[in-house]
Formats: structure tokens, C-alpha cells, sequence
DNA sequence: AAGGTCCTCAACCGCAACGGA
DNA sequence: ATCCGTTGCGGTTGAGGACCT
């Protein structure tokens, strides 16, 4: 028996969204708040299934979301997140709130991923040993298996290790101040009124009422849609727990053998990453606060300057301190 | 100008995870 | 413990615009 479709196929419309249909569908959770989908088709009208409607809302429509012109810092960001955690890109996006997963993955596949590949390819030519730490999809744990020699292979750990440790500094500090450490709990905490402006002026100018109506008196905007933006997806679930992200960060490894997208996603910081989330893992056991994982992250932070390359091969490496 | 190819990204699909009954 | 409905997520697709010949 086949799975039931999520909606019912015939009259359901397709392909992208008019605007007249993105009124209705802002309109509607402007008043009743995000969630329940199932309801939203029925209850406003649109010929759309509960799935169709969400992704609309989580990935155009929601306040705070930023398109396009990615800046060399979510650039970095991204490449580092995703050395980190893979394909994971809900988790890459909840570290840069203004970003939605499917803009990240979209930008990683047409962009990043040919980006990288070409430094990789032009590193090879040039030093191919002290790159493969970083190469972005499946060189170096594969060229691993080619190093018979034990202490080789042992230097590599040591050094995929020290490179997790300064992507996890990396990545928990490059917000800073900002969010510290993890992602941020998003543009819903902190919403930026002019940001959204221009962020959704296309909505924007199809619901003037709604972008005048309801700014309070600090400049955001109303209590409705804060609400709205406070229960969405990520946000709850950044919110559950302090450390819930950290964890998050780290365990994609605790339950590798049930990650379908191994395949391609989790790269060749592979051991280095079982080490930091066997210690994740462990501090987790036993109830460590995360303040001494993070004195394990930074306790080893001398990194030499191989490492450092390879952390910037893809990015300009002249600007890229400025960048942290 | 016209046709072909490439590129981007919004949207869809299907599976996994979650949570309530 | 199990079932079932709902939501979340990642991979993939295809329409349309940009670019090339």
C-alpha cells in the first residue's frame, strides 16, 4: 500500500504563487499565526496543499528573510557549517537567521559547491596533502585510506581534529556578538523593521496596510506577527534549550549510521567530527555544562598555519580576518 | 534577431521525525 | 507500545531569465 498523498491531487494548484494568493496566504497568518497548515487551504480559500502553503511561508513570505547577495561572511559561514554538519542545511540556516535552508542549499549546489571544487582543483595541483582536510565533499577520507602509513594517518587525525575544534570555534564565534554561542534565535527576537522592508517589499507593497498599520513604537512590528515569527519552526525549536543547539552541532555523528545523507554531505573532517561529538556525546552523559565543552574547544586552540589555509582556501585569504 | 545552452532558484516530492491519542 | 496525522527536512526538478553563438 502506497503512501496517502498529503493533499488531495485533483484541484490542487501547482507551480509558483501569484500574488493575490501570497495576500491571502499572509493575510490569513497574520491573523491566526503560522501552523496548523492542514487548515490553511480550507480556511482561506487557497487551491494549494498544507505543504505547499508552509514552504511559501517559511521560504518567502516570513518577516526577517534576506534574498539573494549572499556577503562573503555567510559565504565563510556556510562553507565552515557545511564542512561541520554536512548537508544539513535547516541546521547551516538557524546559524544565519535571515537566511532560509532552502536559499542556503540552493546556494551551496550552484555556487559554493563550484567554488570550492575549483580551489580544490587548483590546490591539488599545487598541495594536495594540506588541503584535503577541507576539501568540501569526499576526497580526503577516502585519500586517507591510501595512507598505509600509520603515522601519517595518525598525524592526519590529529590534525582533522584541531580542525574541527577551529571550525566549531569558527563557527560558534563568528557571530559574535551577536549570537554566542550558536545560532541565532532569529530575526524573530530581534526583528529589523527596515531589513524587512526591503527584505519583503514585494509582499510589502501588496499589503501597504499591513507594513503601516502595526509598527510599534520601537520601530518593529506588531505583536501579531512577532508572534507569529516566535513560533516558527526554528525558532522553537532554538529556543527549547540553551545548549540544544550545541548538541545539534555535534551530534550528526551520535546517529551517523541513520544519516541518509552521508552519502555526499558529511566530508573529510569525518574523524575529527566523531571526535568532537564522541566528547559532545560524552559531556552530554554527563551532564557537562557546556561551558567545559567549550573549554575543550578552545583549550588546544593553537592552529598552525596549514590549517589556517585550508580553513580559507576558499575565500580570499587578505580578507578574511577582517572577517572575525 | 533567433535559436540553443547554461544557470538560478522557487517549488515539489517523498521520507523522517515528532507528538498526541 | 502502537497508530496516525502533521510538520520538518533534504534532494530534485523545471520554468524562466541570462548568456552565448
Amino acid at each position: 500500500m502506497g503512501r496517502p498523498p498529503c493533499c488531495d491531487k485533483i484541484g490542487v494548484k501547482k507551480g509558483p504563487w501569484t500574488p493575490e494568493e501570497d495576500i491571502i496566504l499572509v493575510s490569513y497568518i497574520q491573523e491566526h499565526g503560522p501552523g496548523n497548515w492542514r487548515a490553511v487551504p480550507t480556511n482561506t480559500g487557497l487551491r494549494r496543499c498544507s505543504k505547499s502553503c508552509r514552504l511559501r511561508w517559511t521560504n518567502y513570505l516570513r518577516p526577517g528573510i534576506k534574498r539573494g547577495n549572499f556577503t562573503e561572511k555567510e559565504e565563510k559561514m556556510i562553507i565552515h557549517l557545511q564542512a561541520l554538519l554536512g548537508n544539513r542545511w535547516a541546521a547551516i540556516a538557524s546559524y544565519l537567521p535571515q537566511r532560509t535552508d532552502n536559499d542556503i542549499k540552493n546556494y551551496w549546489n550552484t555556487h559554493l559547491k563550484k567554488k570550492l571544487k575549483k580551489l580544490e582543483e587548483g590546490q591539488d595541483g599545487q598541495n594536495t596533502s594540506s588541503q584535503e582536510g577541507f576539501s568540501s565533499n569526499s576526497t580526503s577520507s577516502t585519500s586517507s585510506s591510501h595512507n598505509s602509513n600509520k603515522g601519517q594517518w595518525e598525524r592526519r587525525l590529529q590534525t582533522d581534529i584541531n580542525m574541527a575544534k577551529q571550525a566549531l570555534c569558527e563557527a560558534l564565534s563568528i557571530e559574535k556578538p551577536d549570537l554566542v554561542p550558536g545560532p541565532s534565535p532569529g530575526p524573530s527576537l530581534n526583528p529589523n523593521p527596515a531589513l524587512y522592508a526591503s527584505s519583503a517589499e514585494n509582499i510589502a507593497r501588496l499589503l501597504e496596510n499591513w507594513m503601516t498599520r502595526k509598527p510599534n513604537s520601537n520601530g518593529s512590528f506588531s505583536s501579531t506577527l512577532q508572534s507569529t515569527q516566535n513560533n516558527n519552526s526554528s525558532n522553537k525549536k532554538w529556543n527549547c534549550s540553551d545548549n540544544n543547539e550545541f548538541k545539534s552541532l555535534l551530534s550528526f555523528n551520535s546517529n551517523s549510521n541513520s544519516n541518509s545523507n552521508s552519502n555526499s554531505s558529511i566530508t573529510t573532517t569525518d574523524a575529527s567530527l566523531q571526535s568532537a561529538s564522541m566528547a559532545a556525546a560524552e559531556a552530554e552523559e554527563q551532564k557537562l555544562p557546556l561551558s567545559l565543552l567549550e573549554k575543550w574547544l578552545f583549550e588546544d586552540g593553537v592552529i598552525n598555519q596549514d590549517q589556517v589555509n585550508m580553513m580559507d582556501m576558499s575565500l580570499d585569504a587578505e580578507n578574511a580576518d577582517d572577517l572575525f
